[in-house]
DNA sequence: GCGACAG
DNA sequence: ATCTTGTCGC
């Protein structure tokens, strides 16, 4: 895919705060077409040691079946700091990204959208590199509160941050702890929601994320590679 | 000052 | 994120 740098990932943390200021002013916030949604991103890295690998897995929507896997490694160049994940993560996606073949719809990303300090998690990032939707997916969170959720898969409820709405917690399966949904570029709160209960039809994780995580996890020593998919 | 803190 | 076996519950 095409790409769309805003700046140099060689900065310092105060340097990372400043730009992440400044990019927010780029964020685009509108509904996203669910229903012309045909492919659907994964996006998740992994960290072994000083190595980082990131997965891009692009699969049909509906139904889930990757069409395509990319798989990029590089040094991790940043500590973990929390409010600042991109500039650990950003890097390396950039380059698997950059190899990308297909044109995913929508990318959905491990980690916050604009349920962030600073409304500026890593899927917003992200969003703006590829000038495409993203949303937003966070197994824990990072900042925001939010009132009592039901038990039910589909239940969701605003997650609020110094009095603004920047989420949503969404139980995307029965009796388990909640998802942190938050749009990146290109999205806006209640599609976001709508698209992860979408791409979540059976488990906690959307889809396309645990795909992501079990490509993103298998770090085979010489095998790094872009390809179709898995055939069975 | 103290606690919280995506992955 | 990562270190790691068995195990409780739907």
């Amino acid at each position: 895919m095409r790409l769309h740098p805003r700046h140099s990932w060689t900065v310092t943390p105060e340097e990372a705060v400043a730009i992440q200021k400044r990019l927010r002013a780029e964020i685009v916030s509108q509904p996203l077409d669910l229903d012309a949604v045909r492919l659907v991103a994964g996006v998740d890295v992994s960290v072994k040691e000083n190595e980082s690998q990131a997965a891009v897995v692009v699969a049909t929507y509906p139904g889930f079946e990757p069409v395509e896997t990319v798989l990029a490694r590089a040094p991790t160049p940043f500590p973990y700091v929390p409010g600042l994940l991109s500039f650990r993560e950003g890097p390396v996606l950039e380059e698997a990204f950059a190899r990308l073949q297909s044109e995913p719809d929508v990318f959905l990303v491990d980690g916050m959208g604009t349920a962030h300090p600073r409304r500026m998690g890593i899927a917003c990032h992200m969003g703006l590199w590829l000038e495409r939707p993203t949303i937003g997916c966070g197994k824990t969170l990072l900042v925001g509160r939010f009132s009592d959720l039901p038990e039910e898969r589909g239940a969701h409820v605003p997650l609020v941050h110094r009095g603004e709405t920047i989420g949503a917690a969404v139980r995307t399966r029965a009796r388990t702890n909640p998802m942190f949904i938050s749009p990146g570029h290109l999205a806006d709160i209640p599609s976001a929601v709508e698209m992860v209960m979408r791409c979540s039809p059976k488990w906690r994780l959307p889809e396309p994320i645990r795909l992501a995580h079990k490509a993103a996890g298998a770090f085979v020593p010489g095998g790094q590679a872009s390809s179709p998919a898995p055939s069975s």
